[in-house]
DNA sequence: GCAGGTGATGTCAGAAACTGTCATCACGGT
DNA sequence: ACCGTGATGACAGTTTCTGACATCACCTGC
């Protein structure tokens, strides 16, 4: 028999999802998350850079996702299609991972906080400047590039957010479709 | 004589300013900016909700002026016209009140610095989030709003970012201009 | 003038978020 | 059987941030 339990980690993150949910981000303690996940708060900060990463610490993070699906991207696409097709690819590994409901019970937790809220827009931010990289890497001059993953992250947003609040009934590959042709519209 | 010297918030911004320049963000302590600003540490706490709000705390936000510029935009133009208008009203305005060389040393700072850079961003989406509100305001439905909102802000983030970087020589205004000019050519 | 209210500040105690350091001890290889 | 490794615990310490109360120049009304 293990000296440890296994997966310390894995308890961590759902420990403090619970926690999170019915007490609050501000009202649970790093030592809070830590007991009930039968670890102490050294090593809750082993494993987390900081309280809130927690909530951050997937396996595989959108940029890969996005970057993958742009350098996939057809060839004689525009930037804009390249960066659709780039956060498209993501959308449909981010459902094979998490159903509507995991991601809108998370997504409760980090709107009701304005600490995750920061976090979660530092990923988001992450992302875009990656997916900017992509572009360049594909031949895209900066200024467009960056414009573009900008424009690309928004779709993702606002493709996400209808999806997880039920305002659209589509799955989120199609409501990204869905906003993608609404930005096609705005010009 | 007054019993406290005047401006103790403004002695604490500029303490804040050049203690982060000479020795980061991470290496500057709370105590350390009230005592170079001469006063208490728990002064420092009651001026600013949090170390980094120092930074932050301009009496004139974003916001207003963009939804001021929003608000003011052309009767018959189209959703992406009117935040851009929005955009360049802010930008207008942020010139009058900061130098090219101020507003690079604190980005410089604010680059530099993750928990800054997280501020930021949450600046930034509450700006958008005001910039989609004004923009249904004026009837522009809430997805197209949601977009456009956000190109707003992918377009001021990228002309100020060129704008102190000095890879334009144009002045804030017109390097927005040159921005949204590039997001109609992606389009 | 002067009594009392007001507001900005100081002082102090304390919770919570991290960080550094060292000890422990199952496990895996030699 | 021995030793290195890696994850964890234990503990002290710094920093951020908060609550409670005291202080005292200034203003206001009388």
């Amino acid at each position: 028999m293990s000296r440890w339990e296994p997966d310390a980690r894995g308890r961590m993150v759902a420990a403090a999802l619970e926690l999170f949910a019915v007490q609050g981000y501000d009202r649970t303690t790093a030592g809070d998350i830590a007991a009930r996940a039968g670890v102490t708060e050294r090593t809750f900060f082993r494993h987390f850079a900081d309280k809130r990463e927690v909530l951050f610490s997937g396996p595989g993070s959108l940029d890969e996702m996005v970057t993958q699906g742009i350098a996939a991207a057809d060839e004689d696409a525009g930037p804009l299609q390249m960066v659709i097709a780039g956060v498209r690819q993501a959308a449909v590994e981010l459902v094979e991972v998490r159903t509507r409901e995991q991601a809108a019970e998370r997504a409760r937790i980090v709107e009701a906080t304005p600490a995750l809220r920061e976090r979660e827009l530092l990923k988001m931010a992450t992302m875009t400047a990656a997916a900017q990289a992509a572009l360049m890497e594909r031949g895209v001059a900066e200024l467009s590039a960056g414009l573009a993953a900008h424009s690309g992250a928004a779709v993702f947003q606002t493709a996400f957010s209808r999806w997880v609040s039920g305002e659209t009934d589509l799955d989120l590959p199609e409501s990204v479709d869905e906003a993608a042709a609404a930005l096609r519209d705005l010009c």
